[in-house]
DNA sequence: TGCTCAATGTGAGCAGTGCTCTCGGTTCAG
DNA sequence: CTGAACCGAGAGCACTGCTCACATTGAGCA
């Protein structure tokens, strides 16, 4: 394996072999998409791109490592989605509970458009399998999204109040960090109380994608929606719902 | 496939058949604790039998089959682990909320100690499969559980006051005809409100499961009593955590 | 009791998988 | 220009799910 962390290539072999890189991830992508992680063929991403299969080794050291690109790949994309969402209803002048209901309403979107790629970071890990490193930057990034919301609730008072949790709090202190220290109102529990929200949005989204909503509510969109209200009442924050 | 469906095995060759079956799926969820879902392979399993793998499908039309088996089972043990635990919570003269906070630790206890079985009903789904009707049957043990907690809590007004929801419920009418009706007091979105819980129940579990919730919070166990405290209180429960 | 046919076990075989290794050919660097 | 690193191809290993022809066994019937 060639080191070429060296951030832009420069011989033409090393171009060539960028491209053939993103060529390989690109067709692995599009098979994930199509059969789903567990079926994700090493030999059939070859074929794809007309090569031998042992030629892909040159670039993959394993199949775990194409699925940990992947992986990093779609929390990225999870966690941009949740951010644009954000973005844009901050520029149309929303408020917390409208900000907050837009990021669920696109991370589920998302997750309706991508099946297998939510399944394979939210679904079961494979088996053996340990998240390196590299993950877990991407795989906070919806979480600091979502955290971003809250924060600003809780900074412009957007958040009523509600009944505290008793004992300090349990989250740990580099997530703390990360979304600016802990709040002091109105709960100071604020931070794993909104665990919750993170929980349901997830649980919620994966319910639905992997069936065990089936039969049990009508409406997937507006019982999506209405169980993210429920969820984030929780932290004192309100939902601007259709029927409201 | 010979029709067996007639109760009692008569003849011994019945008999053999049923034993062997036993053994095949006694072998197949051994081998599932171990090796996960995914990893789960027929000839393994022929193997421990000492018998050709060609002779499982005798007993076994295919490996989904017998991954159906082990998910029904495993729903089963589930819904049992948690009715059992509110058994002993009533038993013990429980309120509500000692009862669903028992019920929720038993669910997650269960888990902890069968993360391969949790793993094969929640999470991803293998790719192409569709769950036969068998399943729901087990499947929703867990739900009417909870269900039943919460609608006993309803009936001995222990549920607190909570802003509702909008509009009707859309929760399919057959749930609501399992757990006895849709309550009119204190607020007639129960269910809806309900399946929060639920879903931080599973969802909760599954991260910690998953590896979500490394490097996110400190005490596991302590972390998932608090989170299924805040989920309760959005139906008015309180739970009896050790803090409080 | 003997016969017949279905149920059962076996081993070979097919198509597929991840992954390794060797063998040439190409390209880059000193 | 030469040696070394890199790269693609193909064969091969061990494994998988699953099928099929064949032999055996057993249960019910005449």
């Amino acid at each position: 394996m060639p080191d070429l962390d060296d951030s832009a290539p420069r011989t033409a072999r090393q171009i060539a072999r960028a491209e053939l890189t993103k060529a390989i991830t690109d067709a692995a992508r599009r098979q994930l998409a199509e059969v789903g992680p567990s079926a994700l063929s090493l030999r059939a991403v070859a074929r794809e791109l007309g090569m031998a299969s042992s030629a892909v080794y040159r670039y993959v050291a394993s199949r775990d490592e194409l699925l940990t690109i992947l992986i990093i790949d779609t929390y990225d994309a999870i966690g941009e989605a949740a951010e644009a969402a954000d973005d844009r209803a901050i520029a149309a002048g929303a408020d917390a509970g409208a900000r907050w209901l837009a990021v669920c309403r696109a991370v589920r979107s998302w997750a309706l458009a991508h099946p297998n790629e939510w399944a394979l970071v939210y679904g079961s890990p494979v088996p053996g399998y340990q998240a390196p490193q590299d993950t877990v930057g991407p795989a906070s990034r919806l979480g600091l999204a979502m955290a971003r919301v809250v924060v600003d609730a809780a900074a412009g008072g957007e958040l009523a109040a509600v009944a505290s949790l008793p004992a300090p709090t349990l989250v740990d202190p580099g997530v703390l960090q990360a979304i600016g220290g802990l709040p002091d109102a109105p709960h100071e529990d604020l931070p794993e109380r909104s665990m919750l929200l993170w929980i349901a949005l997830v649980g919620a989204i994966s319910f639905e994608l992997f069936g065990h909503l089936h039969n049990v509510i009508t409406d997937h969109a507006v019982g999506f929606d209405r169980q993210m209200a429920v969820a984030a009442s929780s932290i004192g924050l309100t939902l601007p719902l259709d029927g409201a």
